[in-house]
Order: structure tokens, then C-alpha cells, then sequence
DNA sequence: TGTACATCAGTGAACGCGCGTTCACTGATGTAC
DNA sequence: TGTACATCAGTGAACGCGCGTTCACTGATGTAC
């Protein structure tokens, strides 16, 4: 079976965007080579045509979800009057909450890669700060060493709601939580301004 | 072997006691029945005889980590004189950040468990609600909407931050997260107290 | 234009391994007589 | 007090299973002549 110039490139497209979804879904132990590649409509022996271990994939779909995850909400909150109010409505919203496979990253394999030294982590160790950075500008200008500060600050706030809100069973609660996290994170943004 | 009559409930514990450490440490999936029991001096067949299966232990290993961080923490707060201002410096040390097996279950489980929908998923929602209470008692009293709402907040606050401090490989940048939250932690107290 | 060959993405059987779980067994101790 | 027996926490071999990984092979297509 010889394929067009383009077809592994596709394929290996096709791995890397079911990869990085279904890890966020199900978290990376869970979710198997073999499984994975009959997700992409092929059998397992093939999957290191593409990659060199699983190991290698984790760290590729980790770069995927982190950029596809971050262009959508980036393009969401650049394109708005209010950029950093979009931002955290959108990333408080219920839809977010309840799209783990399309959602935040961080918020999603964060504590789980946080527990190892491989090259997932690195990888997101290594986005935290251009994020964070963008954040940033989404702020009133103020110094950059406080800027910087309450970039952390206001995301920490933004993941950790959004994980309570996913703990939550019950859907009212978890609502509720997210309003909390909503109303907590302008509040912030007002005492960043100075109002 | 025929042991004393509370020789049986001691071997439990035990177990129990290494496995929620062991849990927060590496992860449910990341350590298996057998290892368990060998560092707790014994061999894996005798699990059987204390738990029905992993997933139960998961659950009481779980409710231990809960049961023991929480009352360590309330301890601390509840015998200082500022107790909101000393739980925000003890959630958001160095030390807590480094000692993930000591430390807070939600912070170190919750993506995970929220995953599934099984009995050790149930015991960290369940008490979520009671937590989220007693931070409340720490709280500038208002109405009982406002202080659920704040305490929310706030934990969200500190979770996260705890979390992006553990992700963050740079030392500085971990304790300058750390730093950031404690700030911004602060600054929504007194909000919350109408300052 | 037609034929022979090289390419290589994908196949699927097989590997060793560790997992959770089961079960027949052990043997020190408590109890009954 | 001494003997026979019951108890049961813990042992360790064995189970089926799915994991990540390897590898000899396939066969449709592009290329060379």
C-alpha cells in the first residue's frame, strides 16, 4: 500500500488529534496504543511507523491539545471589546466544563503530569509561561513583575474552579461554583485595576 | 497464624495509611495491589482479606487522605489567631507543595477521580461540601450564599495555585506562583470583608 | 506503452510483563473438654 | 493441667487479561527501463 505524498503526514495529524482528545477525556494511562489507533481506523503495528513510543505521543498530543485549546480561546478573547471578561466567561463556562476533551489542558493532565519527569511535562511545563504571558495582556498595564503575578493568580483561579466544577456530581453545585469562580475572578481583575 | 483481636484492624490501617499516601504520590493507576502490601510487610494475597477490591480500597484510601489532611489543616487554622491568613500560608507553603503525599487529597486526585463515576469519586465529592463549610467558618460573616460562594472562591484559588506551583519545574517560578496566589488570596479577603 | 522492480504505510501474530483477583494451603494461637 | 480441635490472617502459585513493543510480512503505487 504506497499512499500520496501528504498520506502519512495526515495519518500521524489523525493520531495526534484523537490522542490529544481522548487523553483529556480519559486521562493517559487510560487510554492504550492499540485503542487508539483503531479510533484512527488502523491496527496497532503501525502506530511506530509514526512514533517512536508511547511515551513520544503523550508528548506530542500534550503539544496539540495545549495549542488547539489555547488558539480557540485566545481567538475568542482577542476578538472581544472586553478581551479578559470573554476569557473567563468562557473558560467558566458550563460548555467548557463539560468538554473535557476539548478543554483546558492544564486543567485536565495538569496533576497527572506534574508527577513525572518526561517529556509531557516538559512540554507543558514549557507552555505555562507564553500562556500565562497572554494572559497578561489581556490585564491592565501595570509593571510586568505584577502583571506576571496576577496572570498566575487570576488563571490558578480559573483551573481551580473549573476542576471543582468537574468534581461536583451534582449539576446545581457545580453550576454554582463556576458562578463563584466568575464573580471571584472579576473581583480580582477590579482590585488589579486599582478600582 | 492466629494474631490478637485487634491485630486484624491494625494490618488495615496500615494498608489503608500507605495506600492514601502512596495514591496522592504517584497516582490510583500508578501503584498496583502487590506493592502495596509489600511495603506494608506483606504478600498481595492476604489484600482480600481486608478489601472486596482495589476499587474499594481506592475509596477508603481516599476518605483516610481526606479524614487526615483536613484535620491537620483545621488544626492548624482553628488554634491561630488570624486562622483564614494562616490556612492561605499553610495551603500555599513550599512545604505542602512538596509534600504531595501528605497533601491535599482534592488537589492531588481530583482531575483524576473526576473522571469516574465509582465509589471513590463519591467520598471526594461528598466532602467537598463540608470543606468548602468549614473554610466558611474562617470567613468575615455574611449572609450564608455570599460565604458558600466565597469559600468556593477561594479554595478555587488555592487549589489551583497549589497545582500550577507543583506543574511549574523552575523552583522560582513555583515559589514566585506560590507567592502570587498568597497575594491575590489575600486581596479577595478583603473584598469579601468589604474593605 | 508495457514490464520489472523498489518503496514503505499498514498488518497482525507474538513477545514479556505487570496488573487485579482467586484459592488451596499454612501454622500459631485461642478455645473446649 | 494436658490434649485435640477450630480459627483465620497471611502465603504464594496460578488465572486471564491488556499493556507497550517488535517484526516478518503484504500489496498498492511510483519509478526505471
Amino acid at each position: 500500500m504506497r499512499y500520496g505524498s501528504e498520506h502519512k503526514a495526515e495519518t500521524r495529524q489523525r493520531i495526534l488529534d484523537i490522542a490529544s482528545r481522548r487523553f483529556r477525556e480519559e486521562g493517559v494511562d487510560a487510554v492504550g496504543v492499540a485503542s487508539l489507533m483503531a479510533d484512527a481506523g488502523l491496527t496497532h503495528g503501525g502506530f511506530y511507523a509514526h512514533f517512536k513510543s508511547k511515551e513520544e505521543l503523550v508528548a506530542a498530543a500534550v503539544g496539540t491539545a495545549l495549542a488547539e485549546s489555547h488558539s480557540r480561546i485566545k481567538r475568542i478573547a482577542d476578538s472581544a471589546e472586553n478581551g479578559i471578561e470573554t476569557y473567563i466567561d468562557a473558560y467558566l463556562s458550563p460548555a467548557h466544563r463539560d468538554a473535557v476533551a476539548d478543554g483546558c489542558c492544564f486543567a485536565a493532565l495538569g496533576a497527572d503530569l506534574s508527577r513525572h519527569e518526561d517529556p509531557a511535562r516538559a512540554v507543558m511545563d514549557g507552555e505555562l509561561d507564553p500562556y500565562l504571558s497572554w494572559i497578561g495582556t489581556l490585564l491592565p498595564a501595570t509593571d510586568p513583575a505584577s502583571v506576571r503575578r496576577q496572570s498566575a493568580a487570576l488563571f490558578s483561579l480559573l483551573m481551580g474552579t473549573l476542576q471543582l466544577a468537574r468534581l461536583a456530581t451534582d449539576r446545581e453545585q457545580s453550576d454554582s461554583i463556576l458562578d463563584s469562580g466568575r464573580k471571584a475572578a472579576l473581583q480580582l481583575i477590579s482590585v488589579f485595576q486599582g478600582v
